[in-house]
DNA sequence: TCGTTTCATGCAAACGATTGCACAGTTGTT
DNA sequence: AACAACTGTGCAATCGTTTGCATGAAACGA
């Protein structure tokens, strides 16, 4: 047992010759300008040289506000969320706060699980980078007036604050490329519609055709169970085996994208000579397959960063109100959009 | 203001008609037995009726346990950590536990400040995947008592438990396979040195080289500053400029194989054609590189696991020793080593 | 049957910080 | 000069749990 014992605000006020409320009103930018300045600045000088850091378990029982926030993320482990993690834990600590990451494998059980330990725990506020489009533990959270902004995914519920990219944008971007590549038959390789993303982007997908002038009846969609490779895999095969005749895939993410890429090579074609693949997120070394992928590149990093402001801003000033914020996309030509041969 | 207050412990009693103090010594599993099974289980339903889950703040405040960890991470957006993560939250949960994660971006400042915001909020131990070999914060802990794990990485002081690849036997594996397969001058790229994996890799290339009777004149060794890809294309740009008649890289980790990769193209030769590469970690999406990278696979989810599992170990059995635990990699062949031309 | 041990539960004091209220001392007003 | 208004600080209660100690009842041995 060492010297784990951490300095009071008693010890403090002992050292100084106050009472331990005034070192507080010291500590607390809010209430110091009601103390004779003499005595900031000795408690100041004390609280220094002893080390002094405040008992956040206490602060936090006496308040109610423990300056924690949750994250829910589905994985971790996909490179799409790490940047925007690092986004909200910059932005938290700026403000004092800390960050609890909890992973749910797009798992509904141990996502209302995982929330459950953190309001144990009083968390202020909620980071949701998991939320379905209809996704009851959004509506708990609002209903019990937990602070939450979704990142990434937007819920149809309205009241919810959320930070988007803009997807639309993002595949208008990417077909348009392709168009002007000379492609005219295009297929869209859809995530799960319950998904915000999965919903946005293919409906966007067909926005796209039409304001390009392009026919939805030489371009088809097929719709994902997941935003993975084997889905992507599996999807973009069933597309082949259909034996429709298009010439370029908008994926709708770079995993789904890296499943094409096999679907193509196992029937023995090659992209992007015989099909252009696009995909969407621009994830870490998609820069380094073969073909490099062209995708579209989202701003993962403020993502995460303006959800935390947001966050902090809705816990801070208790009405302001709810609004989704879209933030722009870009596209990335690299070696997997090619003219369409003829 | 929406119901947020939590259901408290003197709720549950008044409910069933005891005192808080009985409720509390019911809900300890290890109070439990102190208790009538009959009114314990009267509280218990209560407990369950009522949707009681303790305040964690009140309890830490008592009892000195938050029961949460600061978990140190070097930079999260690196592809090693998530999984080491995902180990690490995993075995904290099972034990009631919660991870903070911070990053560093490997910046001694950022690292006591992580460590200090941490303690702050009276974490119970701490997960330092951060640690340099000779590292100030590390005996910091160790001399104020906090209980401590270092993953992926040891420390040269003593008394510190660790639990880390056997990257000897690693490096043993990709020299022994490039010896294999006919290579007698193999190059090393070496990571940085003050990092014990920098360390350990370079010690274990230079005995691997002996026990595989290869003469080391003819095994350059070229040392990093990082473990990044940048870094690594500048030294194997610079064993290149040298001049030396090497026939496979032995890289310090994936990073830097792809720095390689890079370095190789630049001067107009061929991987696995020309020049044998390795890598060490197995990252995702190293397998869809051209080539697909042979590498070290490390089992970084069960790494995290076992620091987490280690770190609880410590904290509820308060003299269990220090020790290092090293767990097996594994070689994964793919197609960036080939037998050299003659 | 009485005294002693054991047992189940209640009591109350912590843990460290915050904050409404009280109180003295100062300043200002007439 | 007397009173009001203000100002700076202290007092003490409080947040929700845990836990050493006290207490009364039951069980036991003689």
């Amino acid at each position: 047992m060492a010297n784990r014992s951490r300095v009071t605000i008693r010890e403090v006020a002992e050292r100084v010759g106050v009472h331990p409320s005034t070192v507080s009103r010291v500590l607390n930018p809010a209430t110091r300008g009601r103390i004779t300045p003499e005595i900031v600045a000795k408690v100041t000088k004390a609280a220094n040289d002893l080390g002094y850091t405040p008992n956040q378990a206490a602060r936090g029982l006496r308040t109610n506000r423990t300056r924690t926030i949750g994250v829910l993320i589905p994985d971790i482990t996909n490179p799409l969320f790490p940047p925007i993690i690092r986004g909200i834990e910059d932005a938290l600590g700026e403000s004092g706060y800390t960050a609890i990451i909890g992973n749910t494998d797009n798992l509904a059980v141990r996502e209302t699980e995982a929330v459950s330990t953190m309001r144990a725990r009083q968390i202020d506020g909620l980071v949701l980078a998991t939320a379905r489009r209809d996704d009851p533990l959004v509506s708990q959270c609002v209903a019990d007036g937990l602070p939450l902004v979704l990142v990434n995914r937007t819920a149809d519920a309205d009241g919810v604050s959320s930070i988007v990219n803009d997807d639309a944008l993002g595949i208008a971007l990417a077909v348009s490329h392709l168009k002007h590549l000379g492609h005219t038959k295009i297929a869209h390789i859809a995530g799960p519609l319950e998904l915000s993303t999965g919903e946005a982007r293919q409906r966007s997908f067909l926005e796209a055709l039409q304001k390009e002038g392009l026919s939805t009846a030489d371009c088809p969609v097929a719709e994902t169970n997941a935003f993975s490779e084997d889905e992507g895999l599996r999807t973009a095969a069933e597309l082949f085996a259909e034996g429709l005749s298009f010439t370029a895939i908008v994926a709708a993410n770079d995993l789904i994208a890296l499943g094409a890429y096999e679907a193509i090579a196992d029937i023995g074609l090659r992209c992007p000579e015989d099909i252009s693949v696009t995909g969407f997120n621009d994830m870490p070394f998609v820069d380094r397959l073969s073909p490099p992928l062209t995708t579209i590149r989202i701003p993962h990093y403020e993502l995460g960063r303006e959800a935390a402001r947001r966050l902090v801003e809705l816990i801070e000033t208790p009405d302001s109100s709810a609004r989704a914020t879209t933030l722009r996309p870009e596209l990335i030509v690299r070696g997997s959009t090619a003219s369409p041969d003829r």
